[in-house]
DNA sequence: CGTGTTTGCGAAAGATTCTTGCGCAGCGGG
DNA sequence: CCCGCTGCGCAAGAATCTTTCGCAAACACG
């Protein structure tokens, strides 16, 4: 899976473009990167079938939608055995208020991002169903006040697109 | 800003659509909500310019690129004035590590997501960034393991599409 | 009830883009 | 030197985008 691909200083561009606006038409694409549009779209394609690029994906405004909480969870579990830590990533993809979730190693054990309608309704989660759950131990909660910063998941520098 | 815009169901199967797959094309995405190509475009549009629909990225595999440390890291200031707290923002900006961050209300002020080449590189720039920065108090780390889930920021259930 | 207004759909057509096939140039190995 | 490999760009047909326009349904109002 971590194919470390060789790509050269196009592709690098070709990513930073699509990061920022994967709605780009490939002509656009062809003229920012500096090459036609055939050989573009050929490059687009492998970097998608590599795996390179996972997928694109429209980002909403959740205030605008409805949904005025974002909230971040800290969770301890009690047993950290491959089975408990499975059990707990699996109940996580079956709550639609959690939007995206890791498992991560420090003081706890997974992390959850969360958006809900309302302060009551998320409140009504981390009650009813967090701090229930079966093997959960401890339950720190960080609710958002602004996003303060908002790029891509990986950084494309210059030095990337030269060497 | 949050506007919270009337939508019927066709504009929620849309926003369902491209949180999926933001390079769908117009009459693809006409096809899967039921209307023909000109009034989904229009909608689109009307989305983006509304700000329902922010942008659109693409999802790049990190690991792929040579990225293979993702971490988040939770800030404690000493000082929570409103200065500091927009100072602090300002500074989470200018590190390329940092790939998004929101200013949070709990034990913590901040949290960023970081996304690094290595550990030796994340660990420097805990310690030689993020620590040494002033008005910092304490930073706790949580290097993640893997990610269990990853849907989009909004959840868009069958409820929405037929209120 | 009738009329005017508003709203949004869908057909049609021209412009743009997508997609494929093909020829050509640069490059490295035999 | 020649050959195979790789990747660019031109060209052409297919698909899509985008605008314009007519039409029908919903609604307000007299």
């Amino acid at each position: 899976m971590p194919i470390k691909a060789d790509l050269d200083a196009i592709d690098w561009k070709i990513l930073r473009e699509l990061q920022r606006d994967g709605r780009m038409t490939n002509v656009e694409l062809s003229r920012r990167v500096g090459i036609s549009a055939p050989p573009c779209l050929r490059r687009v394609k492998r970097l998608e079938e590599t795996g390179i690029i996972r997928g694109y994906r429209a980002l909403l405004n959740a205030p605008a939608l409805g949904m005025d909480v974002v909230a971040f969870c800290l969770i301890g579990l009690h047993h950290q055995a491959d089975a408990e830590l499975k059990a707990f990533a699996e109940r996580t993809r079956s709550w639609p208020i959690v939007r995206d979730a890791w498992m991560v190693s420090g003081e706890s054990d997974f992390l959850l991002h969360c958006v809900t309608r309302d302060l009551s309704t998320f409140q009504s989660f981390v009650i009813e169903e967090l701090t229930s759950t079966p093997n959960v131990d401890t339950v720190r909660t960080a609710l958002t006040i602004r996003q303060v910063k908002d790029e891509g998941l990986v950084e494309i520098s210059a030095l990337n697109q030269t060497q």
